[in-house]
DNA sequence: ACAACAGTTGAACAGATATTCAACCGTTCA
DNA sequence: TGAACGGTTGAATATCTGTTCAACTGTTGT
């Protein structure tokens, strides 16, 4: 029986100017969940754990399952989600698929990550 | 009544050489597990969309809900994981907490992934 | 002291997500 | 042709995660 109201903010004080400002700068909405969608890509640690392999080779599906001590269901799952964001990209050779990385940026951002980590201890 | 090991590669004929050589190279478990986490605080639309916020201005708890369309306590919530993995900071003034982001590297980050974004159309 | 408001917090709920399991497809090789 | 293997896929399950709700803390001003 506190706030009736959606409790957003009661009070009329918020900074408006400063807030409309920031608003009128705010990339729009779509862009936004792009970025977030890019960043959940590397938010797991098996997708980081895959990346940061074929960070140094070529691999098929079965060089990463035993790797990462993985099925290779569980690595084909990961992968696809790889795929279709564009970060991977494979190519058939018989019976194998091999990985690899498809973008120039991706190894550029994770090696900001790991910058950004090691500077705080 | 197909696979009785664990399905993490049947034959023998993985790359063993190439396996090696990159397993030797991956960084530690604990490393690829604090890239993960960093991403994964990325990885959420609200999240962003705070974060570019921040990019443009200090603010309060207030502003950013009302920014949103959010309630203080959502925010409050995202605010504390922000805090927790030390991408803000904030200061106290009187009743209002002020926000702002806490690392150089942060908006590095994310400026490289727009960039990446915008890239692939 | 009290009312009002900024902000935080924990529990509960709903939606998302990673792994497992079993079945399946396609290629190779005998 | 058919067995063997690399790889993919969908459903099921268990876990995680974001938002809501209600209650609470702390500060301001009367």
């Amino acid at each position: 029986m506190k706030d009736i109201e959606k409790d957003v903010c009661e009070s009329e004080i918020v900074h408006e100017s400063v807030v409309e400002k920031v608003r009128a700068a705010l990339p729009d909405e779509d862009t936004l969940a792009d970025v977030a969608e890019l960043f959940k890509v590397f938010g797991d640690s098996t997708r980081t754990r895959i990346l940061s392999a074929l960070f140094e080779a070529e691999l098929c599906v079965c060089d990463i399952a035993s790797l990462l001590s993985m099925t290779k269901s569980a690595v084909s799952h990961q992968l696809r989600i790889l795929r279709q964001t564009k970060v991977v990209k494979y190519r058939k050779q018989g019976k194998e698929v091999y990985y690899s990385l498809d973008d120039e940026h991706i190894s550029r951002i994770y090696k900001m990550a790991l910058e950004h980590l090691s500077e705080e201890k």
